[in-house]
DNA sequence: CTTGTAAGTTAGCGTTGCTTACATATGTTT
DNA sequence: AAACATATGTAAGCAACGCTAACTTACAAG
């Protein structure tokens, strides 16, 4: 039982080490395991090995512990997205489709996470630094599109294009989770379909 | 108090009024006025007058009602979608748009609603009445394409390219309710972006 | 060593989802 | 009409949950 926290130190502390993070993590597991309200504290403490009111030393209340969550799943899927860029050289068309996937792939990898990160119906158009990780997010579909059409990232026309390719791929993302896909949508087909997609926007 | 059910007569409502419609009725409002997981059944019951332990005669559990109020709201948005076609002869590319449109107001209109009936992490591809509704409203969208590029609503082209307006539209409509949608997209530039991505994609 | 503060604990309040047991209204049968 | 079966309501209560208050412990600085 005390092993747990000698991960950290060497002192068996019944501090904890980081229980902010273990939270977090804990949260995390348990919303991509029972969905965005399946979780809830109590057994996120009891995975940490803390009590119930332990939280509250953290995090203001049930929201803000979720919050955290979503902006370290804001980080990941931004750095997939970036990633995803970044393996293809700027102005090509590969590029943004690349994007698209990682998009599409970190939905389906982590699908509980990702409904939780579009599904806080509070918060979202409030909380500065969850808006500052979406401008983000779209700041590199934007700087790409404008790679591609050799215009700047402010550009109306870029931003539009941007926009509506995103709006294509969450979409899309949104609706495989649903199982609402075309039936026998096959990967290659996908692809296609991003291709296709992409081409047509951006011509 | 006794008059509400005085209202129906004999054959159908046996005890009371109409609780489940009630209820249904109830839950709508409340979700549309606290978000998807804002409302509780004890508040649905206060609401209709009734016993928390009420429900229960109606619904199996919490799920259930949920379920309901989506497969109605499911009829709405479906209803709304067949409006927009109608308003325009086959053939006529603005019927496409039209459906995007109404689908798009939809989820302006009903935020909470939209929200909750794409939020169901369980029974959206198990429960055969949600999947039912979902091929219906596909169903409209396929048809209509079919009638544009004059090829049948099963055709992989058709039903390739009806996926991804929805796509498309599904993506903008959620981004809306996040408020991630383009600063200062004003409903002039939504509708030419509708006429461009839906040209684009059936050219 | 004393003391302040950060980070845990226990105990408990109010609400929720749901169940069990009981009460009542309604239609049908006799 | 009386009895029954069924549909539909209530009352009471349990377990789990979010959150708070009050207390306790550990560490670090003076």
């Amino acid at each position: 039982m005390a092993d747990v926290k000698t991960s950290v130190h060497s002192k068996k502390s019944y501090h904890h080490g980081d229980l902010r993070g273990q939270l977090l993590e804990a949260v995390r597991e348990l919303v991509e395991e029972h969905g965005p309200d399946g979780f809830s504290i109590s057994q996120a403490c009891k995975r940490a090995g803390v009590s119930t009111a332990a939280p509250y030393k953290h995090f203001k209340d049930r929201h803000e512990i979720l919050r955290g969550v979503v902006l370290l799943a804001m980080d990941r899927l931004i750095a997939a997205m970036q990633e995803g860029a970044d393996s293809y050289p700027p102005g090509d068309p590969n590029r943004i489709a690349a994007i698209g996937r990682a998009y599409i792939d970190f939905a389906r990898a982590e699908p509980g996470i990702f409904r939780t990160m579009f599904g806080l119906t509070e918060s979202h158009s409030e909380d500065p630094e969850l808006t500052k990780a979406g401008a983000s997010a779209n700041g590199i579909v934007e700087n790409v599109v404008g790679d591609y059409l050799e215009l700047a990232p402010t550009h109306p026309q870029v931003k539009l294009r941007a926009y509506a390719l995103w709006c294509f791929v969450h979409g899309h993302s949104f609706l495989l989770l649903d199982s609402k896909h075309i039936e026998g949508l096959t990967n290659t087909e996908e692809n296609e379909m991003l291709a296709l997609v992409g081409q047509a926007m951006l011509s």
